[in-house]
RNA sequence: GCGGAAGUACCCAAGUGGCCGAAGGGGCUCCCCUGCUAAGGGAGUAGACGUCUAAACCGCGUGCGAGGGUUCAAAUCCCUCCUUCCGCGCCA
């Protein structure tokens, strides 16, 4: 959500960045949200006026109501006074009502006007135009044939999908033994690499009120990706991200605490509606996984050199694993409402020869801060919304791919990057073993 | 889940319809006094949001857990919800 006084003072920018974003639908918008905020003020005028009357004239019967007890005259001046205030409350109550409209309204509308985009993104109307900027470690093809990642997994006896989806459908799974030992190792490394940064872990709530939901996503997002919970207010969380950035919902922060650099696991619950390639199969695109996130919260002039030092992150973590992969940038069009600018760490999968995503960087800017009223009290006094980004660490399930694939021996064992081996019992390698 | 109590500013806390946007402490800030001190005295201390404004000050409005209602007028009366505490029950 961006600031109505940027549209007062500045429609013309706010249509440009539409326009930017492919998004020329929403055009109108800007003139309803001025229209809106117009209306809204002059309610807001009208009504506050007749407040301070109703004020100043109930204070005078107050008064006069004291006095009546000696002077029987005065009840009667009071309850002129009366008449004169309730005079007035009919009015008062029509513009009261046209006060929460207008809000309401208004507010719907610029949930829809999208966060201005960096001046750096690349424009382009949807993924098939964003931009790799840079690779990592060398993407190799080996001589043998890789098989499909649901395969590896059943091979070291991992997996068992017949049965999640007998127990909960497509899209769950089992991990069983050395595999799903390995899904802890990854989220475990990755933790204690976050805090090897300086971040701090945290375990956040798995569900969350609506309130929170519309302040951390778009409408768009919400519908797509969220479980509600029958018959409450509660929805399953579909990253540790959104009750991340919600445990700063109505908080004024100290600004010498800032930034809040901090590093979250959680399972992750997503509807992802619609149907997905034959690529997307297995462990890729699921309902429920796993994921270590990491959230910083911070100065406004800050929050771009900690995009710059999130997703680097994200790479060094990968190339500790043996693991390729690319910086791809988000362009204008593919990137959300919210955020002011994004990338996707993809891994290499020697088996498609091609990337694939495994993290996502945003730096969202005021724009949950917006929403959820996140701010910070500088050293002077004053007032300011904060900066909330936030990036994957690792999300084991999908990552497991990248990582089966690139430590692939010819002799069909898997290496186990060196990293991983305190969290593994001292093992190197993943060997033949049949499913329980 | 059942029963009971409570939510007032940074903290504690008074306040049951009208000069209460809110007594009194503590804390904090500033000042004064004093050389033996975790002493005494004085002053200040509702922030925030909205509106007005070129902007700021001022003014006005909102604001006593949240949302409704009654009333000319609500911290105060009524309703709903949330949270916390104490018992009992249940459960990792």
């Amino acid at each position: 959500m961006i600031d109505i006084k940027l549209i007062r003072e500045n429609p013309d920018l706010v249509r440009e960045n539409i326009k930017k974003k492919f998004q020329d639908q929403k055009l109108p918008l800007v003139d309803t949200a001025l229209e809106l905020d117009r209306a809204n003020r002059a309610a807001i005028n009208e009504a506050s006026e007749l407040r301070a009357r109703r004020n100043q004239l109930s204070k005078q019967i107050g008064m006069l109501m004291g006095q009546a007890k000696k002077d029987p005259t005065k009840a009667e001046e009071a309850e002129k006074l009366k008449s004169e205030v309730k005079a007035d409350g009919d009015r008062l109550a029509e513009l009261e009502v046209l006060e929460d409209r207008y809000k309401s309204e208004l507010r719907a509308v610029m949930m829809q006007i999208p966060q201005i985009i960096d001046p750096s993104v690349p424009i382009g109307p949807d993924d098939s135009h964003n931009v790799e900027v840079q690779r990592f470690g060398e993407a190799k093809v080996p001589e043998f044939e890789v098989p499909y990642h649901t395969e590896l997994m059943e091979r070291f006896g991992g997996i068992d999908l017949d049965a999640a989806r007998d127990v909960a459908g497509s899209g769950f799974y089992y991990l069983i033994g050395d595999i799903a030992r390995l899904h802890e190792a990854v989220l475990a490394y990755a933790r204690d690499f976050m805090i090897g940064k300086g971040f701090t872990y945290m375990i956040p709530p798995f569900m969350m009120h609506g309130n929170i939901v519309e302040g951390v996503m778009s409408q768009t997002d919400m519908d797509a990706m969220m479980y509600k919970i029958e018959g409450e207010d509660l929805y399953l969380i579909g990253t540790s991200e959104h009750s991340m950035i919600g445990r700063y919902i109505n908080r004024l922060i100290p600004a010498e605490t800032l930034p809040h650099t901090l590093t979250s696991y959680s399972p992750c619950f997503r509807k992802e509606k619609g149907s997905h390639g034959i690529e997307e199969r297995g462990v890729y695109r699921i309902h429920q996984f796993e994921k270590q996130e990491m959230i910083v919260v911070c100065r406004p002039e800050e929050s771009m050199d900690w995009y710059e030092k999130l997703w680097r992150y994200s790479v060094e973590l990968f190339r500790s694993l043996d693991i390729p992969v690319r910086q791809l940038e988000c362009c204008s069009g593919d990137l959300a409402d919210l955020k002011v600018k994004s990338c996707d760490i993809e891994a290499w999968s020697p088996r498609q020869q091609k990337f694939f995503e495994v993290c996502s960087c945003s730096n969202l800017g005021d724009a949950q801060a917006r929403r959820l009223n996140i701010r910070f009290k500088d050293a002077d006094g004053k007032i300011y919304l904060a900066h909330t980004l936030n990036n994957t660490v690792v999300a084991p399930p999908r990552m497991l791919i990248a990582l089966l694939e690139n430590n692939l021996n010819a002799d069909g064992t898997v290496k186990i990057p060196e990293v991983l081996r305190p969290y593994m019992g001292g093992k190197e390698k993943l060997e033949k073993a049949p499913a329980v």
